[in-house]
DNA sequence: GAGTGGTCTAGACCACTCG
DNA sequence: GAGTGGTCTAGACCACTCG
């Protein structure tokens, strides 16, 4: 990574902020640092042992700051070799009227995408899925489980639960998880989106090469064919450092 | 807060689950705990001390399990009182192709709501705002600021920014901005919103009563006249654990 | 092998709550 | 005033990276 050739951690006397408790003024101090350009995106900070040394507070106290930078996306940290402004990652921008291929979404904008098969099979259903899919008694359910990456970075987690009825054959799918169902006369038309915001947990944060505790995006999708009947039940976990969703509305009744 | 009378916690020897740090076996303990009911929504948890006696680890270990937890939404701590199991929040939904009243939405729910003003003035626009807003030279900016309570839980922040020519006396408005900018013919008709997942910063925190670093959504939205004139352009920030936003899609190409 | 972040300890003091 | 979470220290060892 870069060279951090400023100034500003060199000398030895740094001068925090004052008020409130010191991991916060720390915390501010590398804020500003970053906002005003003295470090940049991918400059190196001093090692956590200097800056507590250079900053005379424990090595405890400048982890808590860093920490809570890391999380909020100023920082990165990477284990063995140093810390890091975090580079400004391009957002992907998706609608949540209109619903696009990942693969073409991406393409279109020059970036290169794969995709890794984290699950793909028939199982006993979840209750929950028993209640989205209206399964009946003894019904499979067949589970497709995907992680998308762009380059280097993962972007999303996305777990589908598809009747085994509709999809007998999870493995008979190539890349496009609604090609193949166009092909079986079961392409939905319709689809009710919720979503929420989620602290990730460790397992998914580790998917997605983050820091676990990080802000995504959980969408749950529930998608219906012209019948009314549904398809598919998908949950997907999103970045939330690299994700924009935009949605377009009408105005309704007063405010 | 409820008595914690599970013998979970009661005798002394406590075995944790296998595998990784800690912190991590410690979490993943409680999180069981909480799954399988043995502690309910409210129960108090042993003090940190107390635990850390109990699990023989040390309190520096007990605290960045609980706070795992916390982010996640699984606990609550309290200052001064204790760590209980997080209550089972009814989550507010809120359509994303449809935007109707909060004040309205809120009431047909059943919800008491209350506004707080955070501020309201008239300022020399942001370089943002003016982007946003197509401002002239010299055009001054309305800011309006409210945070958005039910009951004794703070929601959410809303921070709108109206060029002063809309609205040059934003002392005017009573509790609906889109009310007053009816009166005034300038009521929008269409608006873009863009999400994402965010981790809170420190004052946003405070103001929404939960724990620095929980996920939140943030939604910037701009709001357009039917003359395609910008009205709007408002930040809002939602509790992660309060909200969830529903969209409906009609699909288009391949995927 | 030197340096880095990741985990963990034992202890201290402060700010807050609650009966 | 007793008990709780919130902050902070000085120190240790481990796992990983990098030239």
């Amino acid at each position: 990574m870069a060279e951090a050739h400023h100034t500003l951690f060199g000398d030895d006397g740094i001068e925090l902020p004052r008020g409130g408790p010191l991991y916060l003024r720390l915390k501010r101090f590398i804020e500003d640092a970053v906002s005003d350009g003295t470090i940049r995106a991918g400059d190196a900070l001093p090692s956590e042992r200097d800056l507590a040394a250079k900053v005379d507070v424990s090595r405890v106290t400048v982890r808590k700051a860093v920490q809570h930078l890391v999380r909020e996306g100023v920082l990165v940290q990477r284990h063995g070799s140093g810390t890091y402004v975090a580079p400004q990652l391009s957002r992907v921008e998706q609608s949540l009227s209109q619903l696009t291929s990942f693969t073409e979404d991406m393409a279109r904008r020059g970036m290169a995408v794969t995709s890794t098969w984290l699950d793909r099979g028939l199982y006993a259903p979840s209750p929950e899925e028993t209640v989205a899919l209206g399964l009946g008694a003894g019904e499979d359910v067949a589970r497709v489980a995907r992680l998308r990456v762009s380059g280097d970075t993962p972007l999303a987690i996305e777990r589908a639960a598809i009747s085994a009825a509709i999809l007998p054959d999870p493995e008979a799918i190539g890349t496009s998880l609604y090609a193949h169902l166009e092909k079986t006369g079961n392409r939905p038309v319709r689809a009710i989106q919720r979503i929420r915001a989620v602290s990730l947990g460790d397992d998914d944060a580790a998917l997605l090469d983050v820091t676990p505790g990080v802000a995504s995006l959980h969408i749950e999708r529930t998608s219906y064919l012209a019948s009314g009947r549904v398809v598919e039940f998908t949950r997907s976990i999103y970045r939330g450092d690299a994700y924009d969703f935009v949605a377009e509305l009408r105005l309704g009744a007063g405010r």
